[in-house]
RNA sequence: GGGCGUGUGGUGGAAUGGCAGACACUGGGGACUUAAAAUCCCUUGGGAUAAAUCCCGUGCGGGUUCGAAUCCCGCCACGCCCA
């Protein structure tokens, strides 16, 4: 029917040009980057900002948001985990606490090295440039910092005391030097910790990494294993994902250790006492012995009978000396077998696809237990995880049941499951299960957990072995032969060995004459002037430690030095941290999940130790923030990422006649785009992604279709979305909101330039609603009284806002319901009409509205929270007034619609007052027309009512 | 292979045992405007119907319950971490 035919009865009343002239009567455009400025100059005049550690009214809460490493300008991405930390920080100022929410730079680090060689700027000039854009940026976002207790890790005044703790740990022997195996970059001319290293590549550059030998600075995290394992537990306002990724970082396994002997003895092996350590790789013999020992590590002792052959590691350090007595040709092969093995990654060479890689190395080991001779295997499963030699039980064990069945193994079957008898012939996979044992003399009925027990005890009884837990976790590496990290403060006197620097003579500082080129290295070590020291000890010539520390060391434990950043004379005070820390709530990114987090509480509990402070964990409360990610997109052509430029959307023309089906969907496929074994690579159509509207996303250069996909916002994919652009489009404010209203800040979200337009309106209109209604209240006292209907609606619409905001900010940091909900507020309240003649009951409740208002809205958009508050002429600091306490009779509906259903199924709703009890609403669902016609013939068998919830009559 | 997480309209998401789709984006219609932008109003899961209404619908299959997006079991897909 056309619109001029509906009777104007049936019209919805038009309310907007009603709007439409209250928006032209004297309201103001609303100028955010003049708002913005205002306040960001007025909170710094005030230093509001600035915590006061000393002071004791007001119950602490320490806010602490991961340091950043200052690398340049800042995207919408990277402002998420400060805008929540700031938007908590506000929040509890104004629930009356004394909020700490220190600031600073984690900057050490390779890219300004990088820089430097590039550029030929210092990195410490490249550091602090960056440094001060970054501080410009928080200003900008509205982002307030204690800024008295700034600290960056690179200053002389910081990393003194990282130099400090350095030495206090290697008193104790929690620092130390040895010589292993180690990740070599030749690229960066450095060693990397095995935790920056993925599929043998740097995780950040991805340049190849090889294993070489090198004596390198440890930490010993390992004498904390347990108890960083165990206060885990304690950890309650932690996410179980980031518990249960250090649970397994850790890797604590409780198993045996089982010595098999060398059929022939072994040159050169390492002689122990029985009753001392035994080598890490367990190779050995006890002193007096004539048998060389091979120590294997096993949590499957029950076995001990099926074992059919042992592995060993390819990188094995003894591996050498056991081929040493296999003869010419045959050694050869295996030998080079082996090199091969250490040259592939460990992914491929566990995951074993194209069968179980290996070769037999013409050694053989007895059993202790059965006697028997087994043969000795160099297999692609076996790493130098545990003594790096592995039994290999085939009938009971999966990888070596593959391994087994590849090189015509036999398979020994030690457990049958209950009731019955297994045939190693048929045998289509390894038993893993539980059962008895078989095969096993004296163990043979016993239950296999039984014999766990108890051939533990007989390996202990007869001096084979016993009881042993084992750790995935090493100790840290943190050397790094790298110019821009922190010194290790460690002098080589020929006399004396290693001596520490002497505290009056800290820091080491580095030496900024240095010269960096391309062909990478340490710098330091060609500067003589550096290297040549005193030896603290004899005062004779020494040489100074030129590595310096990697950079989780500065990173754990900034928190500790924020307490007393300015202190000159100490690491810290240890009778305010004891009183400010540990931090009430730590908000950072997820991909800290294990090193920066397992490394900060590792110091605490080493700090602790050195009586310093009381405590062994940091963090009370941490919180994850997810990624903002972005739309990037993809050449399978040239196998890069294209810059917006770089494509163009373009209609149809033929592409979507050249789309092929495929198991996945349709997608497009060319002749030259095909991956590393020649399979094409198809770039599959995917509306709302690469297809809109008719229109396909093509490459410029060659009209292909591109792939466009999620990625986390980054400068390398080329789909940043530049903070300073958002900024001056719509504000800081607003693009503080659509962070926050996004969705849920754990999770990982897209950023979409449409999507911003929502907050920006809602912005607008309480903008509009200030202005068109603030004049009515400002300056004012009103009665409070019986508001007018319509006023009411809004009065209590605001009291349950102020219930939900709470609610969600106290809970799990859900800003974005939160946020929804003063929409709601808003949405109803420009509903409500008021004018000079209103009531003073109305007029009340309006100047409380808005008030509220903006209140609420202050964590969240601090700039346009506090012009709020002086258009409607208060004079008290906005931020630190109390946050609004709900009235709950106020809050409550008169009416309330409750959904009546009928078998499950929503028929008709009734409106009862609120409160009512069962029967009543029970009555009053019977009594509606339609309720009654459809229960008609049929038997009510029972009635579920949950007052103020629902009614459900089950037929 | 293991661990953790996710799966709901065209989109981001809401609802954690009780009315699925709050709030917002996009789309559609309209007001204001010489016009555009901005602003404001209405509408917007799918299907059937002239309409009141009715049916379907939270990745798939089962289960528990008066009642399941939500809890349990099995599967599938995706993401992240570990191997």
């Amino acid at each position: 029917m056309p619109e001029d035919d509906v009777p104007d009865a049936f019209k919805a009343p038009d309310t907007s040009s009603e709007y439409a002239k209250r928006r032209n009567m004297n309201v103001p455009e609303y100028d955010f980057t003049a708002i913005e400025a205002k306040w960001q100059q007025r909170w710094e005049e005030r230093k509001l900002l600035e915590c006061d550690i000393a002071e004791e009214k007001r119950p602490k809460y320490y806010c602490l948001m991961m340091f950043p490493y200052p690398s340049g300008t800042l995207h919408v991405g990277h402002g998420r985990n400060y805008i929540i930390g700031d938007a908590l920080a506000r929040y509890k100022t104004m629930r009356g606490y004394n909020v700490l929410a220190p600031m600073g730079f984690d900057a050490f680090g390779l890219p300004a090295e990088n820089a430097a060689i590039k550029n030929k700027i210092h990195p410490a000039t490249w550091t602090y440039k960056n440094i001060e854009i970054l501080k410009k940026q928080f200003r900008q976002w509205g982002i307030r910092y204690s800024w008295d207790k700034e600290l960056a890790s690179c200053r002389p005044d910081y990393y003194k005391w990282t130099q400090w703790l350095f030495i206090q740990f290697y008193k104790r022997g929690l620092a130390y030097r040895k010589s292993a195996p180690v990740n070599w970059c030749e690229a960066l001319g450095t060693v990397l910790a095995n935790e920056q290293v993925v599929e043998g590549r740097d995780v950040r550059t991805g340049h190849p990494v090889v294993q070489k030998d090198l004596e390198q600075w440890f930490f010993k995290i390992t004498e904390y294993a347990d108890e960083l394992l165990d206060s885990l537990d304690t950890l309650e306002g932690w996410p179980t994902s980031v518990k249960t990724a250090q649970k397994n970082w850790i890797g604590r396994s409780s198993g045996c250790y089982i010595d098999f002997f060398l059929d022939e003895t072994c040159p050169n092996v390492p002689e122990v006492e029985r009753g001392e350590d035994v080598p890490s790789f367990g190779v050995f013999k006890y002193k007096g012995e004539h048998e060389t020992r091979m120590r294997v590590f096993t949590t499957r002792p029950d076995t001990v009978f099926g074992v059919t052959f042992v592995s060993i590691a390819a990188e094995h350090p003894m591996l050498g000396n056991l081929l040493s007595r296999v003869e010419e040709p045959k050694r050869e092969p295996v030998e080079a077998f082996a090199k091969e093995l250490r040259e592939m990654d460990a992914l491929s060479r566990e995951i074993g696809e194209e069968g179980r890689k290996g070769i037999y190395t013409h050694r053989n080991l007895i059993n202790p237990f059965t006697k028997e001779k087994v043969p000795l295997y160099i297999a692609d499963y076996a790493l130098m995880y545990g003594t790096g030699i592995v039994m290999a039980v085939p009938a009971h064990d999966q990888r070596d049941f593959e391994f087994a069945r590849d090189h015509q193994l036999p398979v020994k079957i030690v457990i049958n499951p209950a009731g019955e008898i297994l045939d190693a012939v048929k045998m289509k996979a390894a038993y893993v299960g539980e059962g008895n044992l078989v095969n096993s003399a004296e163990f043979n009925g016993q239950s296999n957990r039984d014999a766990i027990e108890n051939i533990t005890r007989a390996c202990d009884e007869r001096g084979i072995g016993g009881k042993a837990i084992q750790y995935r976790l090493r100790d840290w590496l943190l050397s790094r032969q790298r110019y821009w990290g922190c010194p290790i403060p460690m002098i080589k006197c020929d006399k004396c060995g290693y001596v520490p620097e002497k505290d009056e003579n800290l820091p080491v500082t580095l030496p900024e004459d240095v010269v960096f080129t391309a062909e990478g290295g340490n710098p330091l070590g060609k500067l003589d002037s550096f290297t040549n020291a005193t030896c603290p000890q004899c005062d004779g010539a020494a040489k100074r430690e030129t590595d310096t520390m990697d950079t989780f060391v500065d990173s754990s434990w900034y928190f500790l030095r924020y307490i007393s950043a300015n202190n000159a004379d100490k690491v810290f005070d240890s009778g305010h941290v004891g009183k400010w820390l540990p931090v009430d709530q730590y908000v950072g990114g997820a991909e800290h999940a294990i090193l920066h987090l397992l490394y900060a509480r590792f110091f605490t509990k080493a700090i602790r130790d050195l009586g310093l402070i009381d405590f062994g964990e940091p963090f009370t409360n941490l919180f994850t923030q997810g990624m903002i990610q972005a739309h990037s997109r993809w050449s399978h052509t040239t196998r890069a990422y294209l810059e917006g430029n770089e494509v163009e959307w373009r209609d149809d023309s033929g592409l979507t006649a050249a789309l092929e089906e495929t198991g996945k969907g349709k997608a497009w496929f060319y002749p030259d785009v095909v991956d590393d074994k020649g399979k094409p690579i198809p770039t599959y159509y995917e509306p709302g992604l690469n297809v809109e509207g008719g229109k396909v996303l093509v490459e410029k250069s060659t009209g292909r279709p591109v792939r466009v996909k999620l990625d986390k916002m980054s400068k390398s994919q080329y789909n940043v979305v530049s903070a300073d652009d958002i900024i001056k489009k719509y504000g800081a404010d607003t693009q503080r909101l659509y962070t926050l209203f996004v969705g849920p800040p754990k999770d990982d979200a897209l950023w979409s330039d449409d999507g911003i337009a929502g907050p920006h309106r809602f912005l607008q209109a309480v903008w509009t609603f200030l202005h068109t209604n603030a004049h009515l209240v400002k300056s004012r006292e009103f009665e409070r009284g019986e508001p007018t209907p319509g006023v009411k609606t809004v009065w209590r619409k605001m009291h349950q806002t102020i219930i939900k905001v709470t609610s969600d900010l106290e809970g799990n940091f859900k800003f974005n319901t939160a946020i929804s909900a003063i929409m709601e507020l808003m949405n109803v309240a420009k509903k409500a009409n008021w004018t000079a003649e209103s009531s003073s009951a109305d007029l009340y409740c309006l100047k409380e509205i808005l008030k509220t208002l903006a209140v609420l809205l202050d964590p969240f958009v601090p700039h346009f929270a506090e012009e709020m508050w002086e258009i409607q002429g208060r004079t008290d600091e906005l931020a630190f007034h109390p946050w609004p306490e709900a009235d709950a009779d106020a809050a409550k509906e008169d009416e309330i619609e409750i959904p009546v259903q009928i078998a499950g199924k929503l028929r008709d709703k009734v409106v009862v007052p609120a409160g009512s009890d069962s029967a009543f609403i029970e009555q009053a669902a019977r009594d509606l027309e339609k309720i009654k016609s459809q229960l008609e013939g049929k038997t009510v068998r029972k009635v579920v009512v949950v007052p103020g919830k629902l009614v459900n009559f089950v037929v």
